[in-house]
DNA sequence: ATGAAAGCGCTAACAC
DNA sequence: GTGTTAGCGCTTTCAT
C-alpha cells in the first residue's frame, strides 16, 4: 500500500472538471466561479492535496532551493551563519542545500558542480582556504547565475558580498593586546590569498604601526589549510616559541586557528597568558569555559547569514539582470572576559 | 544573456536524431550503434550537457534527496553526524536537506511537512526533546514512507534505528565517578520521554546500585528543553547545590547539558572537580581545552550518520516493502583526560 | 466560466 | 538501430 500523493487530475476526475479548471481554482483565478472554487478547494483539502514541487520546478525552471558552500558545518561560525540563512530562506519558501568544502579546492569544485546539477536557483559561498583558481565560480557567474559571497569574499567577481569589518576587528584585537602591554605580537593566519586573511593581517599591522612597532614577517605565520590540519598550527606555534626573541602574544585570525593555538600552547606547556597571551577570532560559545579566559573577536554570524540570503533572493527574484551590487560590511564585537 | 542548460532536444536537433535515440545513447543502451553513441556523447560533452534532475525526478517519482531533522546543527554531535550522513548520501548521488527543530515540537512538525512537500525520498530524524505526540511521524510511516531514527529513537514505530549503547555509556561514566570515590552522584538529563533519557538514566541507576547506592529521585533533574534554554540547566544545578546534603558529582546526559552544567557551576563559583565533579556525554572537540578537565562519553557520531544513511537508502531503494527492521547499537567511548 | 492542448526534460513501450 | 508517442504534474495559451 504505497502512498500516492493526490494530484490535480484526481480532483478533476472526482469533480468532473478539467485539470485546467482545477488548477485555476486552486490558484484562485478570477475566471472561475465562486461555486467551483469552493468545491475544488474543499475536495483538495479532503484529499490533503499539495502541489508537486517537482512538477512546478520543471514548469517554472526554478527549484526554489539555494545552495550553500562552507568549509565546515562543525564550526561555530558557519553553523550560526547557516541558522541565519535558513531562517530567511525557509520563511520565503526556499530549501537550503548545505555542502562542505573541507577547505579543499577539489572538493569545492566537485560540490559546486553537484549543486549546479541539482538545479539550485542561487549560491551562497564562503570559499575554501585552498581556492585560488576561480574558473568554476566565474563560469557560473558569467551565465548570470546568482551568487552571493559571504565571509570569504572574491573581489574579482562582481556580485553582492557580505562580510564583517575584518580590518577593524583585527585592529581592535591587536590594540587590545597592545594596551595590555604586549609588544612582540605574532599573527597566525589563514591562506594568504583569502580576503579575510589580507584584511585581518592589515588590521593587525595597522595596530602595531599605530604603536610605532614595525611588523616583522617572521611573526606572521600563514596556515594554508586554515587550521583544518592541526599540525599546521602546531608547527607555526612551535616555530614562534623557538624564536630567539619569542613573541609575548599571538593574534589568531579564525576560529579553528584560535583553538588550534590553544591546543598547541597547551601541548608545549606554555601558559596563557603567562607564557603567551592569545586573542583571536572565534564564534565558539564555549570560549568562556576554556581553561584560559581569552579575548575574542565575535562576528555577527547569524545576521551575516540573514543578510547574505536576503541579497541572494533579491538577485534570484529580480526580473531584470542586476547591475548594481552591494558589499555589506557588518561590525564585529570584541569579547573581553570579566576578570 | 541568461544561461539555458543544454537538453536532449538540443543534441537531437543538432545531430538530426530523435530525442529517444539520444536518450538511449546517453544511457549507453545496447540497441544503439557504436557510431551514434560516439557522436552523441561527443556532442553532449561539447555542449556540457547534464541531465536535468528535476525532469528525472518528475518521471521517476523520486527526488534523490533525503531529509534530516536534528534539534540543532550548532551542536558537535549533530554536525558530526551530518558529516557522516553527507558522506554516504553524496557518494550515492543523494542530496541531503537539513532542518532543525530547535527542540520545539511545533517546529518539528512544520519542518516535517515542509520536507514532505519538497518530496524527499526518505527521512533521518532525531526527534526533538519536546516530541511526545507522534502522529506526524506515524502518518508518514503508515504510507510506507522510509524513515530511519537515529540517536533519539521512537520505540513505537517499526523501522530501522541507530543509536549508541546509551545504557552502557551512562553506566561507564557513572562507574568512573564511583571509582574516583564520589558517592552522592546527581544526574541532569533531558526530557523524560526521550529514549536516550530513559536509557542513560537507567545506566546511571544501574551503576549506583552496583555500588549498593540507592538512587534518589531528588538527585535526578529533567530538563524539558534539553539544555536549549540555559536557565533550565542553571536552575537544576542550583537546586542540587542547595540541597542539605549536596551531591559531590554530576552526571550530565547530553552535550548541551554537560556544558550547561559547567556554565552553571562556574557562575555559582563551584570548582570542578573540587566542589563538584562533572562527567557527561559530549562530542565537543573543545573538551580538552576546558578550564576543568572532565571525563566525557563520546559517541561515534560520524559513524552513526553513516550507518543511519545506509539503512535509509536501503529502505528507499528496496524493490519490495521491507518488513524486517534492524536496530543498530554502536559503542560509545569514555574519554578520560590525562592527569 | 470552462475545456482542450501544448509543453517543461526525460524515459520507455511500442512501432518499423 | 532508430523513430513515434505518451506520460510524469502542472500551468497557460487558445478556443468555445
Amino acid at each position: 500500500m504505497k502512498y500516492r500523493a493526490a494530484t490535480i487530475k484526481d480532483i478533476a476526475q472526482a469533480l468532473g472538471l478539467s485539470t485546467s479548471t482545477v488548477s485555476r481554482a486552486l490558484r484562485d483565478s478570477h475566471e472561475i466561479s465562486a461555486a467551483t472554487k469552493q468545491l475544488v478547494l474543499e475536495h483538495a483539502a479532503s484529499l490533503n492535496y499539495h502541489p508537486n514541487p517537482i512538477a512546478l520546478s520543471l514548469k517554472e525552471k526554478k527549484s526554489r532551493s539555494i545552495g550553500v558552500i562552507v568549509s565546515e558545518i562543525a564550526n561555530s561560525f558557519f553553523s550560526q551563519t547557516i541558522n541565519g540563512i535558513e531562517s530567511v530562506a525557509n520563511e520565503k519558501g526556499y530549501t537550503v542545500i548545505i555542502s562542505q568544502s573541507h577547505e579543499s579546492f577539489e572538493k569545492e569544485v566537485r560540490t559546486l558542480q553537484y549543486l549546479a546539477s541539482r538545479s539550485i536557483d542561487g549560491l551562497l559561498i564562503s570559499v575554501s582556504s585552498a581556492t585560488k583558481d576561480l574558473t568554476h565560480l566565474k563560469a557560473l557567474h558569467q551565465y548570470g547565475f546568482p551568487i552571493v559571497f559571504f565571509d570569504r569574499i572574491i573581489e574579482d567577481i562582481a556580485t553582492h558580498k557580505v562580510m564583517v569589518d575584518n580590518f577593524q576587528g583585527a585592529y581592535n584585537a591587536t590594540m587590545h593586546l597592545l594596551q595590555q602591554g604586549y609588544r612582540r605580537i605574532a599573527c597566525i593566519t589563514n591562506s594568504a590569498h583569502l580576503s579575510i586573511t589580507r584584511e585581518r593581517v592589515a588590521g593587525y599591522i595597522a595596530a602595531l604601526e599605530k604603536h610605532g612597532i614595525h611588523p616583522q614577517p617572521a611573526l606572521i605565520k600563514y596556515c594554508f589549510h586554515g587550521g583544518m590540519l592541526l599540525p599546521e598550527v602546531t608547527d607555526a606555534v612551535n616555530q614562534l616559541i623557538k624564536l630567539k626573541t619569542k613573541p609575548d602574544a599571538i593574534f589568531a585570525t579564525s576560529d579553528k586557528l584560535t583553538t588550534g593555538c590553544m591546543r598547541a600552547l597547551k601541548k608545549a606547556k606554555v601558559a596563557i597568558p603567562g607564557g603567551m597571551a592569545l586573542t583571536g577570532f572565534s564564534n565558539s560559545d564555549l570560549i568562556e569555559l576554556l581553561h584560559a579566559p581569552i579575548t575574542v573577536v565575535r562576528q555577527p554570524a547569524f545576521e551575516m547569514g540573514q543578510v547574505a540570503t536576503e541579497l541572494l533572493l533579491q538577485l534570484i527574484e529580480s526580473k531584470r539582470p542586476v547591475k548594481e551590487f552591494e558589499t555589506r560590511v557588518l561590525q564585529s564585537e570584541l569579547l573581553i572576559p570579566p576578570r
